[in-house]
RNA sequence: GGGAGUUUAGCUCAGCUGGUUCAGAGCAUCUGCCUUACAAGCAGAGGGUCGGGGGUUCGAAUCCCUCAACUCCCA
């Protein structure tokens, strides 16, 4: 068999998941097996796959992998979500692109271009996970407008709203009057713009004396209903519970006083205009002040403000100046640079506007969540993240569920005639409910107008763990029964209470229980510069040309090395390269061990016997403490120690030494072993590396029909410590020796021998014959008197010495030593220092002083070596 | 303005409830090697007053106070 000294990824990324789809390894059906469930974090189905699912959908892969090897019935479902913002805007963009106006077509057909443009690009971004190796469960593949996900949804809107959960309130939106609509708050773009700060004073009613405030919006006097100033400004004193004329239409409005208020800015005195700023609508509902809103959802003056009607907002900013400069209202006018809210979409300044929304209650919901993460039934990794939680839901504000879309759940509201409302699930429903409760009115269908808005995108995806498994609408279903609670969700710390909350909060109502046991927050990946990777910054690499690059098993791996929970990863295409170095390795690991002929008549070397002892230990000693990394979450690290076993352990010490001489064949006892700890290594490799390790499998094993990723791994054994420890002490002399021909320049093909002189038991008991095929010594030999003339190191407190021709450097040698000694002895009188003093000999605890004293112990011991050593050399001097 | 978090080697991070020769890992850097698995490699080496200051303690990267810088969330 022929192998590549490179390992090329491409096709049998694309060979090996085809082949575990064909054989449906990634279905699932409850069974008897322990469940281990995860939902996706539904991506948006207008996006394309960006750094941050790569890194996210990496460690659910992982998780999930690892789970299926552990025997459990892993399932993760998969799916998208409706984002219907998002969503909505794009359509339009696409209707507009064809000449179509959103303003021209009505809500059905407007829906039938979403659906189109859903079916067309929605499934993109899965397509893209498949190339990681995402193991999902495709054939549970949901979608947050889907049917049963939009019954779910508007039955629990209904159970909301009969439980009185659901009411209808105002709130201040972000209106676009260009586009007719309220925008999000991330659609608000905030730019810094040149405009004036006018001055303006209000007589105070009954008297000559006036109040100047300062704004930038003069327009909006007509809108005032009060003037506020700071309780303890003692410039306004005498204004306190006085009434002023607004200027112009001299309505009189009160003086009002509210710590609110900033005394450095302006004049000290602040104008409330609660219908068209967000901080004077809080205010006034603070001091129950009236709203007057004058403006239009045009942006034109309403007949509310009395002046100027019909004209639009700045044409009115224009016209009001001489009006009030003539009126002696005016007092200055100041340049004045301020931050102005424009809309993303029509690029119009954006109008804070009171409208009629929906909202659910969130206090008794927290309450239940805050507790069930409080108490340890939900964990968060890194657990930090609770301190953030518990802020969020000990001030929850109520939910505002609706949003001016079309395309969403339609709030199922409908109103009648006669101001009432009736919510039903559908028009039939709403029509047979409105002839109950008013039997005499004799309403027909078409007087029921249903509410044009939908709700939060977010008011669907908090059911998702129970509704992908259709909990919602017939909950104890054997799914649901089943999968639910889920085990672990990994999501970004950016939506905790967008997202995480909130499922919480619907498990606890719907299902009576936990949606999930953990809760893994990933870091946000960054460019080297620190900026968050997004779309418009361009700063973000293709995922997909990555994995052409690097292969997807790279990419996996340089994503998951440096990202710790919860902490922000710098992206560096360094990382996967790393990652493809490592598959590299890997591969020819499998091509020494492929290459080598077996012969069965030989008998197994000692070296090999002592290696594989030896590796069987370090292999269980790992695996240990990997286990206990990914029960901490702490996946990097387990990544980590997983690298290093095999890079490290296997390759660089194992292989070489059971390696046979070049063109010599190997014992089959010893190959056989080989291949069976090869395996196991592909079986903790797998979760992080999929591919490359199913394909190795195939190679180690050719006759299976068993694929690698529905193996059962190895489970933790006990281990020789001992032979560790000799492995360490022959480690230190391989070291030793190898540091000695690197300075001297001795190349390794040149055999060299070795004496020691042991001073007290041998700490690297069997470990000759490998000390020798690692180092090419010719033989050792142990000695009673320090070698004169030799090269040498000292390894704790056992000499070894290299006779060479060479001339020695006897004076750097002599340095060398007292430097040495110099340490030790300072070390010693630390030691000493610490058990000397008594408040430490009666405080420390029993184990720590048993350390000091051997350190103490050892100390002397190589003192006492190094200083025999000295001496020695002196006399040669 | 309110809240949370971070600061340890050139970079990215470990370091659990103070106590192993505790100052670590990976990458990067430097030196020497194309040694027939691998130059996407092998073998070595250097590098940090643990953000500053103060305190508690026999003992502090670790606990407390304070200052500074940065990041995120909310308003």
């Amino acid at each position: 068999m022929e192998l590549n000294s490179k390992y090329n990824p491409a096709e049998l990324e694309q060979k090996w998941y085809s082949h575990w789809m064909d054989k449906g390894y990634f279905h699932s059906e409850p069974d008897e097996r322990e469940p281990y469930t995860i939902v996706i974090p539904p991506p948006n189905v207008t996006g394309v796959l960006h750094m941050g699912h790569m890194l996210n959908n990496t460690i659910q892969d992982v998780l999930i992998r690892r789970a299926r090897m552990q025997g459990k019935n892993a399932c993760w479902v998969p799916g998208t979500d409706h984002a219907s913002i998002a969503t909505e805007n794009k359509v339009v963009q696409k209707l507009k692109n064809e000449g179509i106006e959103k303003s021209q077509i009505d809500r059905d057909t407007f829906l039938k271009h979403a659906w189109e443009w859903r079916e067309k690009h929605g499934n993109i971004i899965l397509e893209q996970l498949k190339k990681l190796g995402a193991s999902c469960d495709w054939e549970r593949t949901s979608f947050t407008m889907d049917d049963h996900m939009y019954e779910s949804v508007i039955q629990v809107f209904i159970d909301l709203y009969n439980k009185g959960l659901i009411y209808r309130g105002v709130r201040m939106v972000n209106w676009d009057p260009q586009a007719l609509t309220a925008v999000s708050d991330e659609e608000v773009i905030y730019k810094e713009v040149q405009s004036k700060l006018y001055y303006l004073r209000y007589q105070v009613v009954g008297s000559d004396d006036f109040l100047t405030i300062a704004t930038t919006r003069p327009e909006t006097i007509l809108g005032d209903t009060a003037i506020c100033v700071h309780p303890e400004d003692e410039r306004f004193f005498s204004f306190h519970g006085q009434k002023v004329l607004v200027p112009l239409i001299n309505r009189p409005i009160p003086v009002i006083v509210d710590e609110y208020v900033d005394r450095e800015f302006g004049t000290g005195a602040l104008k409330i205009t609660p219908a068209h700023d967000i901080n004077d609508y809080h205010i006034g509902l603070k001091h129950k002040l009236p709203s007057i809103d004058i403006f239009n959802d045009n942006g034109t003056l309403s007949p509310a403000a009395a002046l100027l009607i019909g004209m639009d907002r700045f044409e009115a900013r224009k016209a009001i100046i001489p009006m009030l400069e003539s009126a002696g209202s005016c007092v200055k006018i100041e340049d004045y640079t301020n931050k102005v809210g424009f809309s993303e979409r029509t690029d119009a300044i954006i109008e804070p506007k009171l409208s009629l929304q929906w909202f659910l209650k969130m206090e008794a919901f927290a309450a239940k969540a805050l507790e069930v993460v409080e108490n340890g039934s939900i964990q968060f990794h890194p657990p930090k993240f609770k301190n953030t939680y518990k802020h969020w839901m000990e001030n929850v504000k109520d939910w505002c569920i609706s949003r001016q879309l079309w395309w969403g759940q339609r709030i199922p509201v409908y109103y009648l005639p006669n101001q009432e409302m009736v919510v039903a699930k559908n028009l039939e429903e709403a029509y047979s409910k409105a002839n109950e409760l008013f039997p005499e009115s004799g309403f027909t269908m078409n007087d029921l107008v249903q509410d044009e808005d939908v709700v939060d995108t977010w008011f669907s995806s908090w059911l998702w763990p129970m509704a992908v498994f259709d909990g919602i609408r017939f909950p104890g279903n054997a799914d649901i029964k089943y999968y639910y609670p889920t085990n672990d969700l990994v999501t970004a710390p950016d939506i905790i209470f967008f997202w995480v909350a909130r499922m919480i909060m619907a498990g606890n109502e719907y299902a009576g229980q936990i949606p999930f046991k953990n809760v893994y927050f990933t870091g946000i990946v960054r460019d080297k510069i620190g900026r968050k990777m997004s779309k418009t910054l361009g700063n973000s690499p293709d995922p997909l040309d990555l994995i052409a690059t690097y292969g997807a098993d790279g990419v996996r791996v340089g994503m998951l090395l440096t990202a710790p929970a919860g902490n922000d990863l710098p992206f560096d295409e360094s990382l996967c390269e790393q990652g493809r170095n490592f598959s590299n390795k890997i591969w020819n690991a499998l091509r020494l061990v492929k290459g080598w002929e077996i012969d069965p008549n030989l008998h197994q070397p000692q070296t090999a016997g002592i290696a594989t002892q030896w590796f069987e230990a370090r292999f269980n000693e790992v695996h240990a403490l990997t286990e206990d990394h990914f029960d901490k979450f702490r996946l990097s690290d387990a990544l980590m120690g997983t690298y290093k076993l095999i890079w490290d352990d296997f390759c660089s010490w194992y292989l070489e030494m059971i390696k046979p001489e070049y063109g010599k064949p190997i014992d089959s006892q010893t190959y056989e072993t080989t291949i069976s700890l090869f395996g196991k290594l592909m079986q903790l490799l797998h979760p992080f590396m999929p591919y490359i390790t199913e394909e190795i499998w195939h190679h180690l094993y050719p006759e299976t029909k068993t694929d690698l990723i529905v193996t059962i791994k190895p489970s933790t054994a006990s281990f020789n410590n001992e032979i560790l420890h000799q492995f360490d002490a022959a480690a230190e002399a391989i070291n030793g020796i190898r540091k000695v021909r690197a300075e001297k320049n001795i190349p390794f093909r040149d055999a060299i021998s070795l004496k020691v002189k042991l001073n007290g038991p041998k700490a690297f008991e069997n470990f000759d014959q490998i000390i020798c095929k690692l180092c090419n010594i010719s033989e050792i030999q142990y000695i009673e008197h320090s070698l004169e003339g030799a090269f040498g190191f000292i390894a704790r407190s056992t000499e070894f010495f290299i006779p060479l021709t060479e001339n020695i450097d006897l004076e750097a040698e002599l340095k060398k030593l007292q430097e040495e000694l110099t340490y030790t002895k300072g070390f010693l009188d630390s030691v000493l220092k610490k058990l000397s003093n008594e408040r430490f000999v009666a405080g420390a605890p029993e184990k720590v002083i048993a350390l000091e004293r051997k350190k103490q112990a050892d100390a002397e011991s190589r003192i006492q070596v190094l200083e025999q050593q000295i001496s020695g050399l002196q006399k040669q001097l």
